[in-house]
DNA sequence: GCTTACTGTGTATGGCATTCATAGTTTTAC
DNA sequence: GTAAAACTATGAATGCCATACACAGTAAGC
């Protein structure tokens, strides 16, 4: 009865329990190092490079045997999304909107970082342990504002929803747009170059004229990351303005 | 020299300027045809049973007749995601407010209809001609806020991102979640309950305060789509405050 | 009519995830 | 102390898939 609803097993192994086998030979390997293999290669040669095989050949053994730890490969993709947060920021005497910007930079940094993560998941709900630890500390973070804590988690969904699209637009950009390879392309500006030629002012004219305006030629001069602050700061306004709502009347 | 930057041969045909060959026979397809095949199978089988294969018999050629349009399978996809979003909904008359909520909506919509998007690009700089229609609309829509260009394109990409991370959201909570396929959980709320068992106080205070108070089951009882618009209204007020800060001073 | 520039086809290759039967290993039961 | 039971990692086999390549057919240009 009470087992009756129960973590499926990589669920399970991600957050350390690991089943204990009581006959048989002990298991060579767990899933945590299992994990940290596949990030490694991931992080060295790309997503691509993380096959069944290679995974398997790094930690030492065939590649079938990793099914004893993985029910597919998509679970170890999965494992890898959320093994690789670090430990996040501490939250401890700051104010919410300082820690939130913090918690979103630092959660778009980590994304950069380890940009194959743009390739597994868009955004899923946080399920593994280090996933909800940067849950736990944005809701800590919003203690004392009067959001409840539906509205606390809805508010760390949201960012960190921004924290994945900005660094997925950042990654693209960074990366060089991936259709315009080969092209002599090279940054936004020389797109927004092209594309004038190809946009019809009569089907976009709201855009053609933003783009013969220079509209795309002037986010080649960034100063660091204004557009990342641009989004961060419409959100946290936002969150700033619902805070007042509730705490004012 | 004019001539020294080209777009790409996919984003060319993404844009209908298919190459007509002076000699030889007239070539059988074209970009659309194929993209609109490979839609309809991925709407209807999901977009694992897209195959260069299966998209090739489903427009009556050999697989590898498809090469002749499309370089890889990628640009199959890229030219999928562009072409599968429709006419956006008219600006014209509507407060900026009121029509952006509405385009929101409609992008969250369309990605949650045609759920196999969210596989393909977490979040590109739009290039395809479908995808810039609705950038136009977006910015059309800010008309007369007093926000310059690059705001607006700004507004409209942290917009995007939105509906794309509420679309994943949405879709994995409806689909249930992946991992807990066969568990026996089915919801939110389930899950809230499983994670309480998992959950350490001290390594996670204020997550599991508040999934022990309920605030996964009280995602059930949903009115409508209550989440959806929390965040949204999250950023149009920041948008809001943003404009009042261009125009009021 | 002959060349030229194409198009679609068929075959072949190599990689990949995953299945399955098997051999080996440790613990429990008697 | 011995045998069965439970479980591990392995290696071979399967089937799917993207893609490269050489080729045969076709329509325009000369």
């Amino acid at each position: 009865m009470a087992q009756e609803r129960s973590l499926p097993p990589v669920v399970q192994r991600m957050w350390g329990r690991e089943p204990t086998p009581r006959r048989g030979p002990r298991p060579r390997l767990d899933l945590a190092t299992i994990t940290a293999a596949a990030i490694e290669i991931a992080d060295a040669e790309g997503l691509a490079a993380v096959s069944m095989g290679s995974v398997a050949s790094r930690v030492g053994v065939a590649a079938t045997a990793l099914y004893r730890y993985v029910d597919s490969k998509e679970d170890l993709l999965t494992a890898m999304a959320d093994a690789v947060a670090p430990e996040p920021p501490d939250p401890a005497g700051m104010h919410w909107r300082d820690y939130l910007a913090l918690w979103v930079r630092a959660h778009r940094d980590l994304i950069l970082q380890h940009a194959w993560v743009l390739s597994i998941t868009v955004y899923a709900p946080p399920m593994g342990p280090r996933r909800l630890l940067w849950l736990d500390r944005a809701i800590a973070a919003l203690a004392g504002t009067g959001l409840d804590d539906g509205e606390k988690i809805n508010v760390a969904s949201t960012l960190t929803g921004y924290a994945l699209t900005d660094a997925a637009l950042e990654h693209t950009a960074k990366s060089g747009f991936p259709e315009l390879d080969g092209s002599g392309i090279e940054g936004a500006s020389d797109y927004g170059e092209v594309l004038a030629e190809v946009l019809d002012p009569e089907a976009y004219p709201a855009l053609s004229v933003a783009v013969r305006a220079g509209a795309f030629s002037g986010a080649e001069g960034w100063v660091e990351d204004a557009d990342f602050r641009f989004g961060l700061d419409l959100l946290l306004d936002g969150v700033e303005q619902l805070i007042a709502r509730r705490q004012g009347r």
